[in-house]
DNA sequence: GTCTATAGACGGATAGAC
DNA sequence: GTCTATCCGTCTATAGAC
């Protein structure tokens, strides 16, 4: 049960450099997303991020105010991400090109941000009443909202936002579902791309 | 959010009927699945839900052994519709009717599991991490792969088991999105289904 | 920056009366 | 079937030493 070294192949190993200088906060970050999505957000105690880390709880609170702190320093960069590209895209003409570029664009927030997305998705209704104190509105809701409005124009009848819906729960789902399954991440990440558009544009633009 | 008892966020009224019989296992999984979709699973306590029903937490523990029996009683009840799916599908012949007959059937069991549907999806940590000790295995995961198998063959190549992925992922994001949005509930099922069909069939099938 | 120790709160669960 | 009362565990968070 306490595999602190293992596993996924990407996690440091050293905890201290020479000078004894700690990444401690990053680390921390790595381990509760891992942990998160491993077994959910309440389920999971500072106690045993603590053990994984070979920290104390203390320890942790140096570098975060709170539980809820950590989880808020990981979501907020994600969906920063997706809001930037809501900006982004609201600057744009309205033309398929566009579409087909947020597409791009979403595809390539969740590739990279494949752990947090996962861990975010795993935990959906805690990570929504965490941040609904200060972050006002539902988190996912309203930027699913705004997506699908980018991808289909304001007032588009049901049949079209229910494509454009489905494209990006697509993306997610097939994403998440392949990410750990397929050697090459680009490959994938140009499968989805392609079939997401597909969906979107309902079968009038062909790759 | 609350359809069982129309109105407000408020209190359900009636305890028993005439003869003082109670329906307070059926009220309990009902007021146990709107707070765990709203708030998730372990940030409902169960003090909350006995609040919300009148009566103390002790009478919980005469209906259901446990909290986790609570939301094992709702989540059998969906798998079991997905299970039963899936064995029936492995009789059927591998024919494009077949598959067709698939989603439908899959659309059918999201629409009628709505509620709890929704409830699983918003807390999938916790609920995998629960039943994982009983039902082994992943949950979600192994279910997903049994589908995607049915609907594109055994070994089938990547981009055509994504489309399967994303068709059944864009029905469940595409479901819950709408479910409260539109009027006309069997009208969104048959967009889902025409939709997700197209998906799977990436293009080859247009309805 | 990290530790030990502990406060303070709350949760799930049980016993036994009615 | 439901209640009162209570036990025991675990958790977040803080105080203060080093």
């Amino acid at each position: 049960m306490n595999e602190t070294r293992r596993g996924q192949p990407e996690v440091p190993v050293a905890h201290h450099d020479a000078r004894g200088r700690s990444d401690t906060r990053a680390r921390i970050q790595e381990v509760a997303v891992a942990l998160f999505a491993e077994q959910g957000y309440e389920k999971t105690s500072l106690r045993e991020i603590a053990e994984r880390l070979d920290v104390t709880k203390a320890a942790l609170y140096y570098h975060f105010k709170s539980k809820e702190d950590i989880v808020r320093s990981l979501v907020e960069d994600y969906f920063g991400q997706v809001d930037a590209l809501i900006t982004w895209a609201r600057a744009q003409p309205a033309t398929a090109a566009t579409r087909g570029e947020i597409l791009r664009r979403y595809v390539g927030i969740v590739a990279e941000g494949d752990e947090v997305f996962r861990m975010l998705h795993q935990n959906q209704a805690a990570v929504t009443s965490l941040a609904a104190a200060k972050n006002r509105g539902e988190l996912f809701r309203e930027r699913m909202s705004s997506l699908i409005g980018l991808l289909t124009g304001p007032a588009a009848p049901l049949e079209e936002r229910l494509r454009a819906a489905m494209a990006l729960g697509g993306v997610s789902v097939g994403w998440m579902f392949f990410a750990d399954q397929v050697p090459d991440r680009a490959e994938l990440c140009a499968a989805v791309l392609s079939i997401a558009t597909d969906i979107a544009e309902g079968g009038t633009l062909r790759v």
